[in-house]
DNA sequence: TGTGAAATTCCGGTATG
DNA sequence: CATACCGGAATTTCACA
């Protein structure tokens, strides 16, 4: 992961469709050059995935929100966690250092169905003994 | 944005360095037609962009948080635009409907560069009168 | 749908540490 | 000896009508 990988990978993070041949103008580097290094990116595991940023409105997920939940026991963690993978909803889920468990970022089409995914999909499940969800008016950056 | 669109950003978004011949074979339409619908998907702005998911570890962000920030003066809130959009340990950046104004998401190195982040760059800026910092034991899932 | 242009991949050969 | 680079040839893919 020299100097030149960090180059490559900026462009592939404007545009992961660009072509070896494309780079190789950019960095002055040969074709099959370019593409052995991400070739092995890849295989080091530095590069995860090849992907999309999507438009939200366009995909019924105009509507964003934070929430976070408390969990009262252990043991039902296992059927929370499996909830969380399965939702469409939830876009991340992290185990957090504080008083609340879990965060989740969540996008739904609407309010409708933020109100149906708390009260039933999370309510539901064992062990959610507390959630606090804070709505998300704008966003000023996104990865 | 019909059925067979949805199938194509759902491939794309497995690997989208996937050719247009990759998708044809997978789901069964002329090359041509793949390639003229991922360009208009990109046109319609559905696409915003091609991009990369990389592993944090590997690029010396081994560590996240939130951060939730209380902005008292709205006239310095572009100061503090320019600084998160500018900063690169801010992966995110929420305009929040709640007691706190944002949440940032935030990747750094280390814990040293975390106190550093909040410390100097944020408690720095006119009008930040208060954070709240809750780490990321681990992540269940994101994007 | 078919044809020319462009890109990818594979290969052999070379230089460097 | 291992790693990384380059140039050329065969195959695949793309973009146009």
């Amino acid at each position: 992961m020299d100097h030149i990988d960090s180059q490559i990978i900026e462009l592939l993070q404007q545009n992961s469709r660009m072509t070896s041949s494309d780079i190789s103008k950019c960095i002055h580097l040969s074709v099959p050059s370019v593409a052995e290094r991400i070739r092995k990116l890849e295989d080091k595991g530095i590069i995860e995935r090849f992907t999309l940023k999507l438009n939200r409105n366009a995909i019924g997920q105009a509507l964003m929100a934070y929430v976070s939940v408390m969990l009262e026991r252990t043991e039902n963690i296992d059927s929370f966690r499996a909830t969380i993978i399965q939702s469409r909803y939830v876009l991340e889920c992290h185990h957090l250092a504080g008083e609340y468990d879990y965060m989740l970022k969540v996008a739904v089409p609407d309010i409708s169905t933020l109100e149906q995914f708390i009260s039933v999909s999370l309510k539901n499940i064992q062990g959610v003994s507390k959630t606090n969800t804070v709505i998300i008016l704008s966003t000023l950056k996104e990865e």
